[in-house]
DNA sequence: TTGATTTATTGGAACGTTCCATTTATAGCG
DNA sequence: CGCTATAAATGGAACGTTCCAATAAATCAA
């Protein structure tokens, strides 16, 4: 069934009666060939079932379109609303971007990018997992292959990062609690090996400090970034003397974690204890009760992200500048006001 | 900043001072070269910085460690927990595999599957956008790369399939809510122009004509396979003059999101209405109340995909035997009896 | 010692494309 | 008609690898 021996541009020079050097012409569009020539030709790519080589290509042009984008994360739903952003960007500029997972594994991520370079990428978007050596982006920043990382950084990297402003947010959110009457505040889930979980709950100490919370009224709880971890961090929570009314989750994941776990215990999100989360992915507002959240514009910062890219790739340079995305935070219902306080400021 | 002119095995060789064959048996391992030399090739490999070209070495051996995932919705975790099982198996296999998203957009299908096909993929795993085309992936059969559908397959295509038995998981599912008492029932979301649409509402009207439910007393409600396609649905059910109790769901998120519009109308999912939901993806179980639903063995399925893909591309065919995957029915809490019937085996 | 065998290493052709420098055909002009 | 200018098409070298056939070096048998 399969046709023996793909065919080539030679074939197709044959079958159509020019040079290769004409059917290599017609492909590329060149405005140089006769418009009859180049109907006569692409007649015979399609009769031949001619795939274009791009590898062989790439060797005297060494210009792929092809970009990778690696994650940490495939199952969280984040970075899924994070592809499409960059899809829509990239699709209009007729680039196809290949995503690979390295499941948080730094080995995995080793072989990925391995890959990934090989293939002579023309640009990379990477979401670091937790524990890349600082070694790991070295080779191919000096291989001029650029890279932006999106949401996580680095700690003493000079790539250019696209995230959002994670210590806003947070004080953000720490100050709508405080301000709904919350007096022993918690920070749930994330680890401190994480850029991000620094800056996140460095806003949301900023605030504690600023609104007068004293460092004995807040606990911290590190865990996974996941449901499950949510749980968890709930649980540790509500053990210790004096627990915490509400808490600032390190993302989504972890926020709905904690939810689930109040309602296993009959308690509910909103009234009985405030929960919010981070990243505002689609499902906050449609969990029940709806999650207050901090938004980040996700879909706006894979776009960012993909410009950003496109744009270096354009002026073959390594360099850009970071870009640090507004945030929001959207009121639902899971961050009611201290039921023991009179000062919540929403009545 | 960036070194220019990367290095090839060239480069190496004369760094090494030994030939270019030497380097490229030492790049693939080979026994024939004595350890001693090997070392001081790989010496040199690691001190100029070396970044292989698989594009030149695929021009000569035609057989690049690639395979390309082709999937239709990114957004659904579904597919997510799909990719992951893939990865375990590719992983080991020292294959990395590219996930490229459709967005149920056939035309972006085409883009994705040209690009793949140009970076010489070994092979195809493809989860069919709606409204593809028979002729799509014709072009690829015939040359010669092995392709296998996951989850959805083509109208009359003779390309391999793994699935569920999605026929045999709406059988479970219908002919739990009838044993429930239930006697009005409903099957919410997802479009005739499905195949697998097909098999689970066959297996459903299977149940219903086994058990006895007249066809009066069954609502067939198409939509979004997404929470607000279920949602909808929800909507258009209660709106008859006499309404289902119970529904099947097309997946699990049109599940979730009748559930969520149940609550919206202060009704209980499992104790007011019956849902059942299709896939058991993770958040099922954590859903409150959780989720009833027909376990595919998602990461199982995706493992399955994987082998048979591996082992066509070693045995150089393209052709390979159907999968379909056992399915069973998780009964959690959605899912109550009927609470106008007394028939409910349950209590 | 000589020839045969084994072990390591090597040069060169080939893979499918691009692109430069040419060639060939067509048109324009005096 | 010859000359130049323009348009269209072409041959060949180059890209970075693999692999075959060949060589060089080391070992062995007689």
């Amino acid at each position: 069934m399969a046709s023996r021996a793909k065919a080539t541009i030679l074939d197709i020079a044959r079958e159509a009666g020019v040079s290769k050097s004409t059917v290599s012409l017609v492909l590329q569009g060149s405005g140089l060939i006769r418009p009859e020539t180049a109907v006569k030709v692409r007649k015979a790519i399609e009769d031949v079932g001619y795939v274009y080589n791009r590898g062989a290509a790439n060797l005297r042009k060494a210009h792929s379109n092809v970009i990778g984008m690696v994650i940490n994360d495939l199952t969280n739903p984040f970075f899924a609303e994070l592809a499409v952003g960059m899809e829509r960007v990239f699709q209009a500029a007729g680039v196809v971007p290949f995503i690979a997972n390295t499941a948080e594994n730094p080995v995995r991520q080793e072989e990925v990018l391995k890959s990934l370079m090989e293939q002579g990428v023309a640009g990379l978007i990477v979401s670091p997992a937790r524990g890349t050596t600082p070694g790991t982006f070295r080779r191919i920043e000096t291989a001029g292959v650029p890279i932006v990382f999106t949401m996580r950084r680095l700690p003493d990297s000079r790539i250019p990062v696209i995230a959002p402003d994670n210590r806003r947010g947070a004080v953000l959110a720490a100050e709508h609690l405080i301000r709904k009457g919350h007096r022993r505040l918690a920070f749930f889930g994330g680890s401190s090996d994480l850029v991000v979980y620094q800056e996140r709950l460095g806003g949301f100490l900023e605030a504690c400090e600023t609104l007068g919370i004293p460092a004995s009224d807040r606990l911290i709880v590190e865990g996974e970034t996941s449901r499950k971890g949510g749980m968890a961090c709930l649980e540790t929570a509500l053990a210790v003397p004096q627990p915490p009314t509400a808490a600032l989750c390190f993302n989504d994941a972890v926020a709905f974690g904690v939810m689930l776990a109040l309602r296993k215990r009959g308690l509910e999100a909103g009234a009985d204890f405030a929960v919010v989360g981070f990243d505002d992915v689609a499902e906050a507002e449609h969990y029940s009760p709806a999650l207050t959240s901090v938004a980040v514009d996700t879909a706006g910062l894979g776009e960012r992200a993909a410009h950003v890219m496109l744009k270096m790739i354009q002026s073959r340079t390594t360099r850009a500048e970071n870009h640090i995305g507004a945030v929001s935070l959207v009121v639902r219902e899971s961050s009611g006001p201290d039921r023991n306080s009179q000062a919540g400021d929403a009545a």
